[in-house]
DNA sequence: GAAACTATACCGTCTGGACGGTACAGTAAA
DNA sequence: TTTACTGTACCGTCCAGACGGTATAGTTTC
């Protein structure tokens, strides 16, 4: 059998990366293929075109965000306050992918758009299922705006150490809510 | 006597209109232009470059948010009603200015950053004396996920009907909170 | 078991177009 | 006459994508 196709997983990384701490318009093929280590010709040797790429990190993030629901609802103490705390920037593959994908979407890339919406519909579903379904979008905002701070904050590990505060804070007013 | 700089407020206009619709990559400066209706030329007579015309639009944004917050605390229902409300995207002047100079920070511009944080926290304080620290830092967190969610439809105005329904709800949430 | 061949996984260079910006000559209102 | 433009021509750079080539690993044929 041939040799494996390391340089892709390498690719899509670089691509997430770059779009996470730089922005989409920097985040060029050269750019890309330079960070991955590898050159241009590999990189489109895997991804015909930009939008290959695009496409491959929709479906990484579909693939995380499944993943993460699943998380949500086992989660012991209610999907309300797991999604709270999960909306913490905290450098995990999921919200890497989404945060690059937010990027896309900014750009007006009307297929990422459609994505998010059906994301946020599936995690509205489930909160609701815990607390209701007034609460639940008021979590469900709340969790938008902490990735709306994480977005500006372009991945660094800095602003954490302030906003983990505010989730302790967001997580005790959802106690009061809840009774 | 000279004539009135009728371009200027034009270009200005087209600039955030562009950033709105189709994001920071298409904003070009013949885009910017021909949707002003000006001449190339005549853009460039009024912002010498591109960084100009993104440091007048930082500077309306300020003077919005100066009015902004003036209102909001001179609201009869409270600052965080009223900071609710206005979260929705209502296609007014300081909700354009807001949610293109969004489209800044999300490409890496880190001067448009520091301005967005600036205003947020004024927003902030504002809040808490309304309703304490820790329902402002929940409200504040609110009124990021409309602001987040108006960025995904581009300003279009089909988005906001369901989205009022959702406004109300929160303003219901934020009733429960103030006891 | 070795040559011949095939498919996969890349590398490096080139091109055409777009974009930011310059320059400047001309025009029209105040 | 100054200010506020229009219009065109042009330059350097950047970028997406095309393309031709190479290396390696497995496969077939004799």
């Amino acid at each position: 059998m041939p040799r494996k196709p390391v340089a892709r997983d390498a690719v899509l990384d670089a691509f997430e990366a770059l779009l996470i701490e730089v922005g989409e318009r920097a985040a060029t093929l050269d750019a890309v293929a330079k960070r991955a280590g590898v050159s241009k010709g590999g990189l489109l040797y895997h991804f015909p075109n930009k939008e290959a790429l695009i496409t491959a990190l929709l479906e990484r993030l579909d693939l995380l965000a499944d993943e993460d629901t699943a998380l949500m609802k086992a989660a012991p103490d209610g999907s309300a306050a797991y999604f709270i705390r999960s909306s913490l920037w905290a450098d995990t593959p999921m919200d890497r992918a989404f945060v690059a994908a937010t990027r896309l979407a900014e750009v007006a890339h009307e297929e990422t758009r459609r994505r998010f919406a059906a994301i946020q519909q599936r995690w509205l579903d489930v909160l609701a299922e815990d607390v209701g379904p007034d609460v639940a979008k008021a979590v469900s905002y709340m969790g938008d705006g902490l990735y709306f701070n994480a977005i500006f904050e372009g991945g660094q590990e800095g602003g954490n150490a302030g906003r983990e505060a505010d989730v302790d804070i967001l997580l005790g007013v959802l106690d009061r809510l809840r009774k």
